[in-house]
DNA sequence: CTCCCTTGCGCC
DNA sequence: AAAGGGCGCAAGGGAG
């Protein structure tokens, strides 16, 4: 570690223990802080927060906290948002994860009993506000262990990074305030169109329960459903699951609807197993955690580095077993079925603001692997789906482009282009091709098909073959895959397959992921001016809620232009082969987002 | 009843 | 031999 990015000696361990999880309906029952000297704090008074944060800030400190986003989120609800911003964060669990990507757990407490068995027993089990003196010495004395093994960690991790995983984790943290402000905030619910969307939902259940005889329950149970199909209707069994029951996935549905097309109960199945999706993920889930809170806001809670690739996830749930409580929503799953991503909308008085790196892991893969091809298509604008489906029906490119509204032939093959595109930019087999054809893009193809797809592709993107060879061998040269921020994962043992394919992936990925968080870094410095407001994350995608007065169109366009133009070179002294530009959409609620180009 | 596993599936 | 990757959530089913 270089002591030009992080002054060991300015970290400042911090955590708080809260009633409750939730920073909008709970109270801090102490704080812990260690720069120097512990120092423990019963029912700290905002001022004294305040002060503290101040201290921080004035000195130059670093605030390491462990999944400190948590703790940022209660000093937001305590009003000092301000200051936190004011200030530089450090999180030891993300640093950890950069560390080794793959453990099981990152809780505190686990890390402590494998590092230090004597203090396995530290932690305490009553979170709740103690009533006695002791009970307070106790509670206090955990507070100010756990911010001494967060500091001891922290430095020790940050010890072993290079100073472009220092940098890379300096940026992720940043933008933990937006991440904990949105989750305070929460998202508002437009209870009518959730009101509608189950309306109809509900009818389009009914209705195929009758037309079926199959009940809601019988197609949420893989062997009541296996029953069904391969029992009582007789149907072929085509597909197993990995442990060799008959499979009723999707996959294994769509394989039966070819193998008898006239039979129409097939595709009913599918689509009565869409409706109990919609059912439970996206109309009861909602219901319930805004019945929770009592108001039509949900809150979904970031996890900063829920993955390994440094992407958010979002959870909808906190506790476990009898006290799980619905706080949210899985946001990072949304459907995109327009009804339903209607319900999500901004607060009042803003627009809400999607910007997304077009063709994201496609100009990062022409960047990764040099081909030839696929990078001249990006500098010079070319339609890459057209050139592709041209490509596989050897056609003009051209005509493709320029007739896809016009004719059929043109539009199948631009279509099949960016199938080709988009699924088979990591080794991909026959079968899988032939699957993800049917289920996500409607397309039947046959094995013959299916092959002559992947020769084209290969012959078209040469360099990306290449990319996959080179890849790997570098993973196993070096022991490890890195991104274009730095992001380091381990990797030892190159003759597994699937390290193999993450040798692949994660570059490109990990690099999405490396975007999104110097998007975020970079931007946030113009929220206060522009009265801009972090709203969530997509992995490729930025949603932001923007005033909705006359200037709208113009901070739009400024983010735009600043999401196209991020600084790589100077952050990671990488300059991307192509542009990396964003596209960005307004509107009303998520359901009716519209390009704002004109 | 709780807890854990399996299956399936939503998004990127 | 063949194999895209990354997640979290929902629901049923079985063990204890």
């Amino acid at each position: 570690m270089t002591q030009s990015l992080i002054d060991a000696a300015k970290l400042d361990g911090f955590d708080l223990e809260t009633s409750g999880l939730q920073p909008w309906a709970g109270e801090i029952i102490s704080m812990a802080h260690y720069h120097t000297v512990g120092v423990t704090m019963q029912e700290p008074s905002v001022a004294a927060l305040r002060e503290w944060l101040e201290e921080c800030r004035d000195e130059g400190r670093t605030i390491v906290g462990w999944n400190v986003m948590f703790d940022i989120a209660w000093l937001i609800a305590k009003g000092l948002g301000y200051l936190v911003r004011q200030n530089k964060w450090l999180d030891g669990m993300l640093l950890l994860k950069r560390i080794d990507g793959f453990r099981f757990s990152y809780s505190l407490k686990t890390i402590v009993k494998e590092k230090w068995p004597q203090y396995a027993d530290y932690a305490i089990d009553d979170f709740s506000k103690p009533t006695t003196e002791e009970g307070w010495q106790k509670m206090l004395t955990y507070n100010l262990q756990d911010v001494v093994f967060t500091l001891t960690l922290a430095k020790e991790y940050l010890n072993q990074m290079t100073d472009k995983e220092v940098a890379m984790a300096m940026t992720e943290a940043e933008c933990l305030p937006e991440l904990a402000q949105a989750w305070v905030d929460g998202i508002h619910i437009d209870t009518a169109a959730l009101q509608l969307l189950k309306e109809e939902n509900t009818s389009k259940l009914v209705s195929l329960r009758m037309d079926l005889g199959v009940s809601t329950t019988v197609i949420s149970s893989p062997k009541q459903l296996a029953n069904v199909l391969y029992e009582q209707w007789g149907l072929p069994i085509l597909d197993r699951t990995e442990k060799g029951s008959p499979s009723t996935s999707k996959d294994a549905l769509h394989k039966l609807a070819i193998y008898a097309p006239e039979d129409q109960r097939i595709m009913k199945l599918l689509e009565m197993r869409r409706c109990k999706t919609i059912q439970g993920k996206y109309v009861e889930a909602v219901e319930k955690s805004i019945a929770h809170h009592g108001s039509n806001v949900t809150h979904p809670q970031p996890q900063a580095g829920g993955t390994y690739t440094s992407r958010l996830t979002y959870s909808s749930k906190q506790g476990k077993g009898k006290t799980e409580v619905q706080t949210g929503i899985a946001l990072h799953q949304w459907s995109r079925d327009k009804r339903v991503r209607a319900e999500l909308t901004p607060p009042p008085g803003y627009l809400l603001g999607e910007w997304d790196f077009s063709g994201q892991e496609m100009r990062l893969m022409a960047d990764a692997s040099q081909d030839e091809t696929m990078l001249s298509l990006f500098l010079q604008g070319i339609d890459s789906h057209a050139y592709m489906g041209a490509s596989i029906k050897e056609l003009d490119w051209h005509w493709v482009h320029n007739e896809q509204d016009n004719d059929p032939a043109a539009k199948q093959a631009r279509y099949l282009g960016k199938f080709a595109n988009l699924s088979l930019q990591y080794r991909i087999g026959v079968a899988t091709i032939r699957i993800r054809a049917l289920t996500q893009y409607g397309l039947n193809l046959s094995e013959a098909e299916a092959t002559l797809i992947r020769s084209k592709y290969a012959t078209t993107y040469p360099g990306v073959l290449q990319y996959w060879v080179d890849s790997i061998q570098k993973a196993g040269r070096l022991g490890y895959a890195e991104t274009r921020g730095g992001h380091r994962i381990k990797l030892d043992d190159m003759s597994e397959y699937s390290l193999q394919q993450t040798a692949i992936n994660f570059p490109i990925q990990g690099t999405g992921g490396d975007m999104k968080l110097l998007a975020l870094a970079v931007l946030k410095n113009h929220f206060p001016e522009l009265g801009v407001h972090f709203a969530w994350d997509l992995h490729d995608a930025l949603f932001l809620y923007i005033p909705d007065d006359s200037r709208a169109v113009k901070t739009a366009r400024f983010i735009e232009h600043t999401l196209s133009n991020l600084p790589y070179e100077k952050a990671w002294g990488w300059r991307p082969a192509v542009p990396l530009p964003v596209d960005g959409k307004l509107g009303k609620s998520w359901g009716s987002l519209k390009s704002y180009k004109d």
